[in-house]
DNA sequence: GCGCAAGGAGAAGTCAAGGT
DNA sequence: ACCTTGACTTCTCCTTGCGC
């Protein structure tokens, strides 16, 4: 059976492929310059053992200011940058408004949290997913916001997924706030143009366990 | 609940010997 | 001469118990 993914051991698997890979480009510049380990240790103030072990990616905790020195001495420079992948730990609040919304459908829907994008390797994922059978099958993709600060962003992102994952509709959940009242009345027109079912009918539609027709923003 | 100290486990690091 | 590896020591961190 599948085990699930976190992200902690996402990052640490990472994490060791990454200084795994540092320690053979180490290897292979410390062979190119004519150095032996022993040199490289003695400049290095380590020892060779210690050395050897880094280049066969056999030290798994090290710190960041060793590997730099140790590069330097053979002609290395390492970078270090953290880059997006993925959706972030989901919070409380995000957890709360897709509860709210759980609790709103009807008893014949199916729903599921963190539903992958059917792309492999992708770490996407939407908030929540509802099927349904009436009047015939379909299926909504749910993206939970409780804070809409930046509406272009959003609409990019959700672009973006909507090209990977087309299938069936969309549902935006908006945490009700004083705030996010604010920013949906100023949508952009590229978001206005995408959520055509209004949210009252929306909503309705989910209660009763029908098919919505259409995406919609759904405020609770 | 919080801070501190002691003990233990495991990882990191060094030394030295053997192999190529 | 250099690389590799096993044995040993040192260090760090976690857990537990205790007192406040």
């Amino acid at each position: 059976m599948a085990t699930h993914d976190r992200p902690v051991d996402r990052g640490r698997r990472k994490a060791r492929d990454l200084l795994k890979r540092l320690g053979q480009d180490h290897r292979q510049a410390r062979v190119a310059a004519g150095l032996s380990l022993r040199a490289v240790a003695a400049t290095s103030q380590t020892s060779q053992s210690r050395l050897w072990r880094f280049e066969h990616g056999l030290i798994e905790h090290i710190s960041v200011a060793d590997v730099g020195a140790w590069c330097a001495v053979v002609g290395l420079d390492v970078a270090f940058r953290g880059y997006p992948s993925g959706d972030p730990l989901r919070d409380r609040a995000q957890r709360d408004v897709l509860e709210r919304l759980r609790v709103r459908l009807h008893a014949n829907l199916i729903w599921r949290t963190e539903v992958p994008l059917p792309i492999v390797g992708d770490l996407r994922a939407w908030d929540g997913a509802v099927m349904g059978r009436r009047p015939k099958p379909w299926a909504a993709r749910v993206e939970a916001e409780t804070n809409i600060s930046d509406g272009q962003a959003l609409e990019r992102r959700l672009g973006l997924k909507l090209r990977d994952d087309p299938v069936g509709h969309l549902i935006l959940l908006v945490a009700d706030t004083r705030n996010n009242r604010a920013a949906l009345r100023i949508l952009t027109p590229g978001l206005q143009s995408l959520f055509t079912v209004p949210p009252r009918r929306m909503l309705a539609a989910l209660s009763e366990g029908l098919d919505p027709g259409g995406n919609g923003i759904i405020v609770l």
